[in-house]
DNA sequence: TAGAAGCAACTAACTAGTTGGTTGACACGC
DNA sequence: GCGTGTCAACCAACTAGTTAGTTGCTTCTA
């Protein structure tokens, strides 16, 4: 039987759920060690043992978050206000994640993107593509322009607090009006 | 005759300066007194005396680029993409602004908003509702919403390395079709 | 019983903020 | 023109608390 009080893999769970919390609350630079492992309820030398650094905690946590994120939101090109809207509700679900973002952004810039964050967004600029070849969307725009519109507009709750789901699908249905 | 030793207005100037390019590289949090004091050629100490804490002095930077940022790009309702182009410029030139105002709704969220923004940000909604009721904008989007889109893909560069000033234009101008 | 999992206690470095004293500019009387 | 009292501007050095990261030892499980 697997044990239930020394299990590695669990431990590093309740170490990345806490982390979530901590870096999206008060950034990289912000956050605590000290706070992380006392709400994962272990000790934080657990944090180096199976992360390395602070970082490496922070990095692995949005990995994982990233994916999570493409895997339970898939682009339909053919429908991409409500691709947008999607996200956007995936967004209100979990701030968590926008925030993660974008502390990691304003922190690395744009060079330093999870490779498999990189991969799939070329899938989605292919998919977008396909349909604009077939005559399913608009021509207006390229497009890997079209996606970064779309997935801009995912995020208006970073700008306003008056967003709604049915604003972003309705910008978006705009931008690709034939 | 004034001073230029010992002069209070330079020295804060100085410190605001520096408290700028140190803000908007590492945030608040990440941000150093005693790097900032350092880059601004004086002791710590005057950051205490003339802004009372390290938040002190980023809240009045942040206020004072903020005030700049509005007076340099006043809204023309009656063009919105060009509008949308302005701002889009002006955070290009000064991407300083664009990151201390994101570090800053990250860190206090939308509850915090300088009065002179949230001010001018009536006027600018007053102005946009009064061109639609002229029939000179489009009515399918509510003033504020509409204003909110605008400025929001004013910042599209946060999202992409691939945004231009044509290409906030280009969706502005297909936002506010009729 | 070997080895992995876990931790209390520690360290060395750093950090925001303070303090007591110094320095330069200038007004004023002579 | 010159001493001088005053005060704002300024700073080196300090404090008290915090921080990421480490280590040597204990505990649990297969």
């Amino acid at each position: 039987m697997r044990s239930v009080v020394r299990d590695k893999e669990a431990t590093k769970g309740k170490l990345l759920e806490a982390g979530l919390d901590e870096f999206a609350e008060y950034g990289i630079a912000g956050a605590r060690v000290d706070r992380i492992a006392a709400k994962a309820g272990c000790n934080k030398a657990m944090i180096y043992a199976y992360f390395g650094s602070k970082e490496g905690l922070f990095e692995e946590l949005l990995k994982i978050q990233i994916d999570r994120m493409i895997q339970s939101v898939p682009i339909t090109p053919d429908d991409l206000p409500g691709y947008a809207g999607r996200l956007f509700d995936s967004y209100q679900e979990q701030p968590q994640i926008l925030r993660l973002a974008a502390y990691h952004r304003l922190e690395n810039g744009f060079d330093v993107v999870p490779e498999a964050e990189a991969e799939a967004y070329r899938h989605k600029v292919e998919a977008v593509a396909k349909a604009q070849m077939e005559g399913k969307l608009t021509a207006a725009f390229d497009a890997l322009e079209l996606l970064d519109l779309v997935v801009h507009m995912s995020i208006l709750a970073f700008s306003t607090p008056n967003a709604t789901r049915a604003l972003v699908e309705k910008a978006v249905r705009r931008l690709i009006a034939e």
